[in-house]
DNA sequence: ATGTAC
């Protein structure tokens, strides 16, 4: 990308003045390098989603970000639906609420040295991952409509956890609004069989240790110091969200010229907020983030039935679990006036910082954390949210590594039984389903973490807490 | 990301 387009507003934000048909400017995140490195889609789509009606205050991404459907994926934009703002399928992406929770554990890293093959084996026996996979748990119509309203506290009531977890996940466990009757019956019937499971690509259940500590007040709020073991859970709505994200895209390309809606690219496909096919989406992705935030309810719940058998002593805790493919109702100041707007974020972070009334009362003198998941065997990160950040980014950060080549070319440059064995030297155990799909998540395939979240960090999206590496790593 | 396509 050439950086000379933009207008540098500080070593880390770079901005794209309004032009043509864009309402508001466009806004990327990033350090020089990652700006270069950047591909021209990122711009091009940014731009596009600033053409959007209802657009409010600008269009941004995040130092991760890279060529997605429609949107860019490291995207996030609000619109206000008194300016006649829409809402987005595309804006929000296929795997809706996919997102991270992190556990704490009580272990140091040398309990797990101990034990390391048998839990790497112990994990991938419990915990069903790869393309299709399927759980022990088949929901039969009236059960699937009450997991899609109920979410993780759904999970809960069903035995899936302990009642504390709730305090510790976004809409403390059940997101409201949800609208079980617009989930389609092709979208119930594929998630039917899948609760409780990883499912695959970049998603992965790992058991991580502290490996440096950034901010020692904050990781002592969170509970974390340099030598413990996490365990972090990254995955999604798995087939239900994709399905609703497929037809709702469909229908709302069809229904935008209905509502006079001019698109730069048909794969903006949206509706007015107030609309009929605009609410029905909002409850169903409302119920697809329910089903999220189930499904990594029940995975917690494997994975503690696996550490109290490999690991007594462990006592698996929940940090945090925050999604990074949503679109939420959230009120913020926008040229002094405090508006409610709906707030889509495709590949970034939801990063409240110190004092938001949403966050629970353990967290929030400290702020959110924010857990950005890194490439397979590469570091992960622990961020907190800020207050800057609200006029920044709406509190918004990245979402991970961010990808730096497709899946595709990935799997011809590497093989899995190569990557496994390299990082089996290096102390990380992965176990897949798919040796194809390890190769397509070659850490070389993506954009350095540790850069990405120092530029998040510098730019005051959010700020570094911790980094942790993998020494157990279940991949989809 | 995903029963890699109606």
């Amino acid at each position: 990308m050439d950086i000379n387009r933009f207008t540098k507003v500080s070593d880390t934000a770079w901005r794209l003045e309004p032009q043509g048909a864009m309402r508001v400017p466009a806004v990327i995140y990033a350090d020089e390098a990652l700006l270069a490195d950047m591909d021209d889609k990122v711009a091009e789509q940014a731009s596009n989603v600033a053409m959007l009606p209802g657009i409010v205050q600008a269009s941004y991404a995040m130092p991760d970000a890279h060529w997605g459907y429609g949107f860019p994926i490291g995207g996030v934009a609000a619109f206000d639906a008194e300016q006649g703002g829409v809402v987005s399928a595309g804006g929000v992406g296929f795997d809706v609420s996919c997102g991270v929770r992190t556990l704490l554990t009580g272990l140091d890293h040398r309990a797990i040295e101990a034990v390391q093959p048998r839990l790497a084996d112990a994990l991938f026996a419990g915990i069903p991952a790869g393309l299709g996979s399927t759980g022990q748990i088949h929901l039969r119509d009236q059960q699937m409509t009450d997991m899609l309203r109920g979410g993780a506290a759904w999970a809960v009531e069903r035995s899936f956890g302990q009642p504390e977890d709730l305090e510790r996940i976004e809409e403390r466990g059940q997101m409201a609004g949800a609208d079980p009757e617009a989930v389609s019956q092709q979208a119930r019937k594929r998630q039917r069989n899948e609760m409780g499971t990883l499912g695959s690509g970049n998603h992965y259940l790992e058991v991580q240790h502290i490996t440096r500590v950034f901010d020692p007040d904050v990781a002592a709020a969170f509970g974390l110091a340099e030598g413990q073991v996490v365990v972090s859970i990254h995955c999604g709505s798995r087939g239900l969200g994709h399905q609703i994200g497929t037809e709702f895209l469909r229908e709302m390309a069809i229904a935008a010229q209905g509502h006079g809606i001019d698109l730069p690219d048909r794969e903006l496909a949206c509706a007015p907020i107030h609309s009929e096919i605009g609410q029905r989406y909002l409850g169903a992705m409302r119920a697809a983030i329910n089903c999220a935030l189930a499904n990594r309810q029940i995975l917690t719940h494997l994975a503690r039935e696996v550490f109290a058998e490999v690991l007594p002593d462990a006592n698996l805790r929940l940090l945090y679990d925050v999604s990074h493919n949503t679109c939420k109702t959230e009120r913020h100041v926008v040229d002094g006036r405090d508006r409610e707007l709906y707030v889509h974020r495709k590949g970034a972070t939801r990063a409240f910082g110190p004092g938001h009334p949403d966050l629970p009362e353990a967290l929030r003198g400290v702020g959110q954390p924010v857990l950005i998941g890194g490439s397979m065997g590469t570091a992960s990160y622990i961020l907190v949210g800020t207050n800057e950040g609200e006029r920044l980014s709406f509190n918004s950060a990245c979402h991970g590594a961010g990808r730096a080549m497709s899946r595709h070319q990935a799997t011809r440059q590497w093989r899995g039984r190569a990557l496994v064995d390299e990082l089996a030297a290096r102390g990380i155990l992965i176990r897949s389903p798919s040796l194809r799909g390890v190769a397509g998540e070659a850490p070389g395939a993506y954009k350095d973490v540790s850069r990405v979240v120092q530029a998040s960090h510098d730019a005051g999206l959010a700020r570094l807490v911790a980094r942790v590496e993998p020494m157990v790593c279940i991949k989809g």
